[in-house]
Order: C-alpha cells, then sequence, then structure tokens
RNA sequence: GGCCCCGUCGUCUAGCGGCCUAGGACGCCGCCCUCUCAAGGCGGUAGCGUGGGUUCAAAUCCCAUCGGGGCUACCA
C-alpha cells in the first residue's frame, strides 16, 4: 500500500514556521516512499477562518516549492477538500454513530458541563461524564426530531485504554478514564475538528497522520471515532513543537512566524526548506547543508527527532547566506531585482541589469538576505552618492583626500581598456608611487566610489560602474571635500 | 490539579553498555588571508538537569526527583 498523507491547515491564521515543517515533513514522506501528498483546509471553525489566510498558505505553500497531488485547487477523487464543503457527510456519520449507540444527542449545557468538569478537577481526577445531564435516548431523539438543538458528543467507552505506537515516540497509552466525551457535532450541526479530521483521514484513506505533538492527546479521540466508523486508524506520528528563543511556544512575540514573512525579509525558500528539515531530523550524518533530492532520499519518520526544537534565526540566517552564495550570479540578480527597483523606484533597464550581473557575485557573498542586497548596489545605479561626512577622517585627514583623489582621476581617465585587470594595475601602481599602502589609499577612494567605508571590492565596483561615472563621482567628492 | 510527551554545548543535533579524553553545525572568541565589509582557512570556548540504583563498565538500562512543553472547549 502506497503511503497517503495529509497536510490539513486551518485557516485560522497565516501559515507558520510550524505548519510548514509539519507539511514539509509530510511532504518529504510522501516524495520519499512514492506516497501521495493530499492538502486539504480544516475550516470547520467559521468564526475564525477567513478567505485571506487561507490564500496566504496556498501561496506560502507554492512559494516554499511543496506541491501536493490531490487537494485544494487541484482536485482529486474527493471533492474540494475543504471541509466547509462536506457538512453533510460528517452530519451524516454523527448521525449514524448515535444510530449504533457510539455517540448520544446531548441537551446538556455549557455551565452544566463545566461544573461537572470543576467538580472532577477539585477531585483530583480527570473529567469523565457519566452522562447525569442527559435523559433516555429514545426521547433524546424525539425532541431532536421535533427540531430541538442538541450536540452529538462521542461515548468514550469505559472502562479501557487505548494505545497506539507513534513513530516518533514509540508506544503510548490512555486510559479512558482521562478522555472525557466529546462534542463531535454543534448544536448548530456543524462538525467539531475532531470529527471532521477524522471522517475524512478515513474517507481519503490517510495511512500516516503526522502532525504536531499539540494532537497528541487527542489521538484516543481519533483513534476511537475511527474504530467507531468501523476503520482502521492510520499511523500516527506527532512531530515536536517548535518553540522561540525563550523555550516559549513560538509566537509573534518572538519575530516572524509568517512564512510569507519570511519571503518577505529576503529568505531563500530553498534555505528555509533545509533549516526547517534539520530543525528535527538528522540526515544520518554531519551534513547540515544538503539538496532537496538528498533529502527526499534519506527521508523518514523513524530518524525523527522527539524533541521540541528552538528556531534560531542566527542559524537560519547563515543558511540562508549559504545559499544565496550558491546561487548563479544571474540567479542572484533575478532574485533582488525586484526589491532593488523598490528601492530606486524605478524599473531596471538592460544596461543597469549588465552592471548587477557584473558585481553578483561580489554582492552575493556579502548577503545573507536578500532585502540586503539592494543598499550594496544602490551605488552602482544612482546618478549621486550621499557621503558621510566623517567618513573621509577615518583613515586619513581630510586635507589630503582631495589630492588622493584628483591622482585617482587622472590615473583612471587615461585607461586603455577599462576592465578589471587595467583598473587594479592603474591603481596599484599609484599608490606605489605614492608610497601609501592599499588599506589606507583606497579608503578615500571607496568613499568617493559608493559613499561608504564599506562597499563591495573597489576595483571591481569602479569596474561595474563604468568610466563616466566614476570620473564623475571622484571630481564630485572631490570638489565636496574641498570645500 | 489530572493525564500525556520531552530532557547531551547558548541553539540544532550525533551517540542505542566499553570505540566518549562526548563528535558535527550555528553562535561567540582568537589567529591567518585581505582594498573596507564579507567569504574562506586554522584554532579555541562550551554540554550528558539532579539523586539513587543495575553492571567489571552508563550519556546510553531502571527508579525517583526536578525542569520544560502539550492537552484537559460546541478552537484546531
Amino acid at each position: 500500500m502506497t503511503p497517503r498523507v495529509r497536510f490539513a491547515p486551518s485557516p485560522t491564521g497565516y501559515l507558520h514556521v510550524g505548519g510548514a515543517r509539519t507539511a514539509l515533513y509530510n511532504w518529504l514522506f510522501a516524495r520519499s516512499k512514492g506516497g501521495t501528498m493530499i492538502l486539504r483546509s480544516d475550516d470547520t471553525d467559521r468564526e475564525r477562518s477567513t478567505a485571506e489566510y487561507a490564500a496566504d498558505i496556498l501561496d506560502s505553500m507554492r512559494w516554499f516549492g511543496l506541491d501536493w497531488d490531490e487537494g485544494i485547487e487541484v482536485g482529486g477523487p474527493h471533492g474540494g477538500y475543504r471541509q466547509s464543503g462536506r457538512l453533510e457527510r460528517y452530519q451524516e456519520v454523527a448521525d449514524r454513530l448515535v444510530e449504533e449507540g457510539a455517540a448520544y444527542y446531548s441537551f446538556a449545557t455549557q455551565d452544566q458541563l463545566e461544573t461537572f468538569r470543576n467538580e472532577a478537577r477539585a477531585a483530583g481526577t480527570a473529567p469523565s461524564y457519566d452522562g447525569r445531564f442527559d435523559l433516555d435516548q429514545e426521547i433524546a431523539r424525539e425532541r431532536v426530531s421535533a427540531g430541538e438543538k442538541a450536540t452529538v458528543r462521542f461515548k468514550v467507552p469505559r472502562p479501557g485504554q487505548t494505545t497506539f505506537v507513534d513513530v516518533v515516540r514509540g508506544d503510548v497509552a490512555f486510559e479512558h478514564s482521562q478522555v472525557d466525551d466529546f462534542v463531535i457535532l454543534r448544536s448548530d450541526r456543524t462538525p467539531t475538528y475532531h470529527l471532521a479530521s477524522t471522517v475524512d483521514d478515513v474517507d481519503y484513506d490517510i495511512t500516516h497522520v503526522i502532525r504536531g505533538e499539540d494532537l497528541l492527546s487527542s489521538t484516543p479521540k481519533h483513534i476511537l471515532l475511527t474504530q467507531a466508523m468501523g476503520a482502521e486508524p492510520a499511523t500516527y506520528a506527532h512531530l515536536s513543537l517548535l518553540m522561540g528563543p525563550d523555550g516559549k511556544k513560538l509566537s509573534k512575540r518572538h519575530g516572524h512566524t509568517a512564512i510569507s514573512a519570511y519571503r518577505d525579509a529576503g529568505y531563500l525558500p530553498e534555505a528555509l526548506i533545509n533549516y526547517l528539515a534539520l530543525l528535527g531530523w538528522n540526515p544520518g550524518d554531519d551534513d547540515t547543508v544538503l539538496p532537496l533530492d538528498e533529502m527526499v532520499r534519506r527521508f523518514d519518520l523513524d530518524t525523527v527527532s522527539k524533541n521540541p526544537a528552538i528556531f534560531d534565526t542566527d542559524k537560519l540566517e547563515w543558511m540562508n547566506g549559504v545559499y544565496i552564495r550558491d546561487l548563479e550570479p544571474s540567479e542572484f540578480v533575478d532574485r533582488i531585482a525586484e526589491s532593488v527597483e523598490t528601492d530606486l523606484e524605478c524599473r531596471l533597464d538592460d544596461d543597469e541589469r549588465a552592471i548587477l550581473d557584473t558585481i553578483a557575485p561580489h554582492v552575493q557573498e556579502r548577503t545573507k538576505l536578500l532585502t540586503e542586497a539592494a543598499g550594496q548596489v544602490r551605488f552602482l545605479l544612482v546618478d549621486e552618492v550621499e557621503h558621510d561626512e566623517t567618513s573621509w577622517n577615518k583613515v586619513m585627514t581630510k586635507d589630503e583626500v582631495p589630492s588622493v583623489l584628483e591622482t585617482t582621476a587622472a590615473r583612471l581617465e587615461g585607461l586603455g581598456e577599462w576592465d578589471l585587470e587595467s583598473i587594479e594595475g592603474a591603481l596599484r601602481g599609484m599608490l606605489a608611487d605614492l608610497e601609501i599602502g592599499a588599506r589606507k589609499g583606497l579608503q578615500p577612494i571607496r568613499v568617493a566610489i559608493s559613499g561608504s567605508t564599506v562597499s563591495p571590492p573597489l576595483f571591481e565596483s569602479i569596474e561595474a560602474l563604468g568610466r563616466d561615472r566614476t570620473l564623475r563621482r571622484l571630481e564630485a567628492a572631490r570638489s565636496k571635500v574641498g570645500d
């Protein structure tokens, strides 16, 4: 039997890094086992679900490069793959469970139930409902068919226990005395998560349920429901949760949590994937950076870690830098083009593209986030640069600067070929003649050219800038410092 | 409170009774390279939560304890 897995987010928030990791592990598992990846929407909570969140989840999945074989927007044998479109099916299952005695119509109020739970807590035990607020099901059924509102609650068989083997955690056991009866159909006849999710998993023939550890304690409910439906429970794998730097559950107060925020911040999807994949899974040796196909080749659920993992932005940034450096220069330019255009407030023309192509390898080496690149290349694309006054004094006194700039201009002006070799030769020759070291002598030129004491390598920058603009910039700086 | 899960450097992890003087990666520190900043090279820093067992031998097995997390909804 080929594995069938699903990622089933609720559109009650953006796709966050924890959800993305769950999606990734499902995807990796499916791809490594030749299985089927399904994307469905667990949108039973209509109050909190929004179209915006739903769209963000799809966008983020696609940006992330995770595809699915069945589900939302791609279709498949099971309809639209949105739970909001399958209400009748859940109602039918719930009613059937009542018929069969596995569930019951309940008129207990939330207040009554809460009182009951408080009593249990005070007694130091877990609440396990004894039916005290409910009446005979014969009567209940009549009242329901007369139009009275009732919830449908699943009756947990007691005494008893549910045991299962979690692929990442091993044997897990729950006494039924610890599992309270639970609502499967609300009084408005919409399904709760437990029902909808279980029915879908059964109907869609899901073989492996890979999800967050927050659902571990709900698993006995899902297994019980599955069995009551007469089906065979899937294999479960519960992934540990992602934590913030303070060890608490990852949330907005720790910084970005939405995948789309990482995209906007300049992260490469392949870097984020690599980072997330290794956050709780080890590929078998000391490899840290490995391509997607290699991850697919090596992935397995039994090598997934049980430990909760802290989401460490430092390592992610480092990895993003690794992937940025690994990009083909033209690819790098493609990826930064948009943010450069935003920064410059205009479209890039072919000449500007050519400048970026030339300097790209040197910028890549200094970029950890795509969004940083615009600031680094800006000086190559604008007409004039701003100089920070304090820059001039850093390596030589201000009054030494004009003559250096003048000599530089003179040497560059006469160059036959405007290429790296000639530029470097001319300037090194000048430094030798002036008897100043490169460290000192090149700095004022860098400031004149780039406006900053930090820039891509100087000779390459001058080459990319071109003769005319270089000379103009040297002249502008010289007259400015001369003032 | 009850139940469940988890516990190796600051962080992600390797480790399945002797190969551990606990390995790798990020971070941090130092040195080298160097036109700035990076990148790169080399070196360093730092850990088995605690207490009991079992054993010739324990990070590895058992118990307790402590700590962290999750669940305990007509949220998912």
